[in-house]
DNA sequence: GAATGCCCTTCTGTATACAACGCCGCGTGC
DNA sequence: GCACGCGGCGTTGTATACAGAAGGGCATTC
């Protein structure tokens, strides 16, 4: 079973300019032909325009009527709401989860964990998407769907600036997700909940910070190469060489 | 300036199909003949799939390939873990209001839940508006716009329970909206977020064990009309009177 | 010289046409 | 008698055509 092989063009589509607004190959305030892109990737308007209304649902791309579609913007104020109510989430998802997860979820989990300690020659992509997998699975673990499902929406509009923030912050985070698991394989909800706001709010203030003094090239053109280069580092022992 | 007099067909025939969708007038589980219902809504398809594609992305509406649009359902674990996300983002709403609302932001909420007082001659609909209108107002204050966002969307997908609730529970309502607003207004956030817990909580218990006995008609045809029936009651001296 | 108005181009908004797929009923064969 | 296959019908999926609006450039006028 490699994929269900019928899938509609609306479907690719989708998924394609899905990926080309996340890390915003698609840039902000532009507005985007249809047609041209309708062409680019190998389809009509009528597809297209279908996967952008989804798109413009989801918070990845603007709609004015009359003018066409252009890709979101990532203000500080947005940046800051978003990481706010993703703070708010994860803790409320790692509290229910200490409550609710069953001891081979918390497993699965630290295995997880464990698999990805070695970061040797992963990109900064591929990293990006272990940190995501493991806070989504926590809160796969708290039992509500719907809890996921809002999450993986916001991760959506703010992995850019995750790729960004994990450049250079790859190897503090490893010890705060120990942490956090710790707790939660200890059904201690309280520190649980404590250990994710903390790291979360951590990387809220120093991406706000970043985005908010002018550092507003998050989106330049040739930056997402750099999400494509393996990472120097080895194992988490790395971080006392370096020190 | 009555309104943008400048409507694509498309804005107007979202609007229509959130409303049909929302009060499930569209019946779960029943494929939406396309051509059919373009027709009744005096447009075409096209517009009437892009519509489609952003309710699919707001969770209104379910999508399978090849075989077409459905309405969402709403068993009981779906309506549990909107009821409890819901209750995460309210909770964290009024606990953020308590230390950024401004005095005037808090005052505006007390006038409108002042006007609120009286529901005599109300329908239902009006008076889950106006509950509605004070949750959201609420969430406003935390200064999140994401938050707000995310809670109307929410709301969207749970109005339809909101309403059947409030045919029985209009009296309490109120009593515990003037609580939360007591705590906001002296910023005490412990008590506003606990006192935002109990409120959602206590409908989540109600309206999930209702939905989960097999009360699943709570989508019957001809239940909508109630919804516009006015209530009797008055002032909230009533719940006195009553007792 | 600058500003304003008009025309042209390009793009969006919507309808419609056609192709492909799924579904249902019937017939045939085992 | 049951199951499998086939064909017709209806629906969805996609392309394309056309109309209307927005934006830009040029000319004209003050």
């Amino acid at each position: 079973m490699e994929e269900a092989r019928e899938e509609p063009r609306v479907e690719a589509v989708y998924r394609q300019l899905k990926a080309m607004a996340v890390d915003f190959r698609l840039r902000p305030g532009e507005r985007l032909n249809e047609g041209a892109l309708a062409r680019d990737l190998g389809t009509s308007r009528t597809p297209l325009r279908e996967a952008l209304n989804r798109l413009v649902a989801e918070g990845l791309v603007t709609f004015r009527p009359g003018r066409g579609f252009c890709c979101r913007s990532l203000d500080a104020e947005s940046v800051f709401d978003l990481y706010e109510l993703r703070a708010v989430l994860e803790c409320a998802a790692v509290g229910l989860a200490c409550a609710r997860a069953g001891d081979d979820g918390i497993a699965g989990l630290e295995a997880t964990l464990a698999a990805q300690a070695d970061y040797a020659g992963k990109t900064v992509r591929e990293v990006t998407a272990g940190d995501e997998a493991f806070h989504i699975a926590i809160a796969g673990l708290s039992g509500n769907g719907e809890l996921v499902r809002q999450l993986q929406g916001i991760n959506e509009r703010i992995r850019y600036i995750r790729w960004i923030d994990m450049q250079t912050r790859v190897r503090t985070t490893k010890g705060e997700h120990r942490a956090i698991m710790a707790a939660l394989a200890a059904r201690d909800a309280p520190a649980a909940v404590a250990a994710m706001q903390g790291h979360i709010a951590k990387r809220m203030d120093q991406v706000v910070a970043a985005v908010r003094e002018g550092y507003s090239s998050i989106y330049v053109p040739g930056h997402a190469v750099l999400f494509d280069r393996p990472l120097a580092g080895g194992s988490d022992d790395a971080q006392s060489r370096h020190g």
